[in-house]
RNA sequence: GGCCCUAUCGUCUAGCCCGGUCAGGACGUCGCCCUUUCACGGCGAAAACACGGGUUCGAAUCCCGUUGGGGCUACCA
């Protein structure tokens, strides 16, 4: 029997769900879901300071919208913060026992020691050293000292990095070596309770049993760190897969300053998840054959680590939008009546109409809100002037016979031959006009259909009236 | 600066591992068609192997170098 395999999503809540966390997370959740492991979230939340439960609440709520279920760690019901799983706590700021234990093992085995250097005196040495044009790094001060200097008290507990080559076969890059010579001593803990990340990361691999880690490209520099720490643990490191980051338009790393890089910014914008998942995966990634939108079932049977691109790739909302709509015209139009609902708050309109208006206007629209934007024939319509109505003469007999045919439910029938005997542009243009009020809107036939016999049937009279 | 990652149309990418198709698809852009408006849709076009050396009968594919881009360089994660 093989070993049971285990990936984890492990963001801080230190702000907004990022969309570059949340694609991170995405391949973790594919990647599970395909090869049959088990998706677990854990929180890194070891940063007091910045650390926010409502930014907890935020990833668990985005993840969650994004239809990813995670077999293992917090969650949120009923307001109130619960946890499955066999490994948790999956809060870090609840595993400060583990922590501790692993950092007094590090200390007496000699991998780790305190040091008393005060921030000052490490800040002053780092801008001595940028000064002099030398990469700034730690000097060790601290490094075989016995016991505390003359009137020092502990800082931080460094990890003793040995020398020699660092090396690991990545599974999208292929062999990486670092000469850990050039990784400083580098802090782990600021106290036995005060674990730092690096340190952190590798206590909750090990007791939670991960056998795969699949992150941003930007994590690439502290593996080496993180391998040295399961060395001296002598525990065995899981698989690293590095992802190629998300870019913004100018080839930079993703951020507030040039994107929105808020995940539920777009939920909020009328994406929907599935279209999300769908631009997310195609970030890095690509299905074998030319097919492009998918759904998340698909994606999970299509996706494969050997597959995934080793450039950073460019996050284009254009792309989005079009993966969006595409996504929408595959709803069913009940199902995208009910997603419109919040994007129509203030309209008060019956469910019946609402899924008339989905199936009509399905495809138009790029995201839910300019299809609820381009809605006003619906939801505030206004009697257009007689010149809007009259451009091609003649108007208010066919708009008399069209609330006639509109009255007694036969307007589609009916309009087709009666343009053919009086003129298409002059039937067709002021009936669609005064049904939705705009010179742009759907046809006629699509409006009157939403709008129902007998709102049809009083604009169209409404509007005759109005040439009188 | 140092270390690391990376390089096919403007963008996402197929092809690369196992050299030999007019370098394929999608988004976007442009044009034409459809059409009662706006959209949708249909058809079509322009658009790329970063550069320089090798290896080879033959290189986007293999090797070396250059250049470009990015990431990391905390008592953040």
């Amino acid at each position: 029997m093989s070993e049971q395999i285990r990936v984890r999503m492990a963001p801080s809540p230190t702000g907004h769900l990022h969309v570059g966390t949340a694609r991170a997370a995405l391949f973790n959740y594919l990647y599970a879901r395909h090869y049959g492991a088990t998706f677990i979230l854990r929180l890194e939340d070891t940063d007091q300071e910045r650390s926010r439960d409502e930014f907890a609440r935020e990833i668990v709520e985005g993840l969650e919208w994004m239809g990813m279920r995670w077999d293992e760690g917090p969650y949120v019901e009923g307001g109130e913060w619960r946890s499955r799983g066999d490994f948790g706590p999956y809060l870090q700021s609840q595993r400060t026992e583990t922590y501790r234990t692993y950092l007094e093992r590090l200390l007496a085995s000699g991998h780790a020691y305190w040091c008393y250097c005060t921030k000052e005196e490490l800040e002053a040495e780092r801008a001595r050293q940028q000064e002099a044009k030398q990469a700034p790094r730690y000097a060790g001060t601290c490094r075989e000292l016995s016991g505390p200097p003359e009137g020092k008290i502990a800082q931080v507990v460094r990890f003793k990095t040995p020398g020699g080559d660092v090396t690991f076969a990545d599974v999208i890059r292929g062999e990486i070596k670092t000469d850990a010579a050039l990784l400083d001593d580098f802090a782990i803990a600021k106290g036995l309770d005060v674990p730092l990340y690096n340190f952190a990361v590798v206590a909750d691999d090990i007791e939670m049993q991960i056998t795969h880690v699949i992150r941003g490209e930007d994590h690439i520099s502290n593996t080496p760190k993180q391998l040295l720490i399961f060395a001296a643990l002598g525990a065995t490191p899981p698989r690293y897969a590095h992802l190629p980051l998300v870019l913004a338009a100018d080839r930079t790393k993703l951020s507030k300053r040039t994107s929105e890089t808020s995940l539920l910014a777009y939920r909020d914008q009328g994406f929907l998840p599935s279209a999300l998942v769908n631009f997310f995966a195609l970030l890095g990634w690509h299905p074998a054959g030319d097919r492009e939108v998918l759904s998340p079932d698909e994606l999970i049977a299509e996706f494969t680590i050997e597959r995934v691109q080793k450039s950073g790739a460019v996050f284009d909302e254009a792309k989005l939008r079009h993966i969006n709509r595409e996504h929408i015209k595959l709803m069913d139009p009940r199902d995208l009546a009910l997603a419109l609902r919040p994007f129509f708050a203030g309209a008060n309109l019956s469910d019946e109409v609402l899924e008339r208006f989905a199936a009509a206007e399905q495809g138009r629209a790029d995201t839910l809100a300019e299809m609820a934007a381009g809605a006003a024939w619906l939801t505030s319509y206004e009697l257009p002037g007689a010149d809007v109505l009259d451009r091609q003469g003649g108007a208010r007999a066919h708009l008399e016979a069209a609330a006639a045919a509109a009255a007694s439910g036969r307007l589609e029938s009916w309009i087709a031959p009666y343009a053919e005997e009086h003129g298409k542009k002059e039937v067709y243009w002021p009936v669609r006009v005064a049904l939705s009020g705009s010179e742009k809107s759907p046809d006629p036939v699509s409006l009157a259909a939403v709008l129902g016999p007998e709102e049809s049937a009083a604009r169209l009279a409404a509007a005759a009236q109005k040439l009188q």
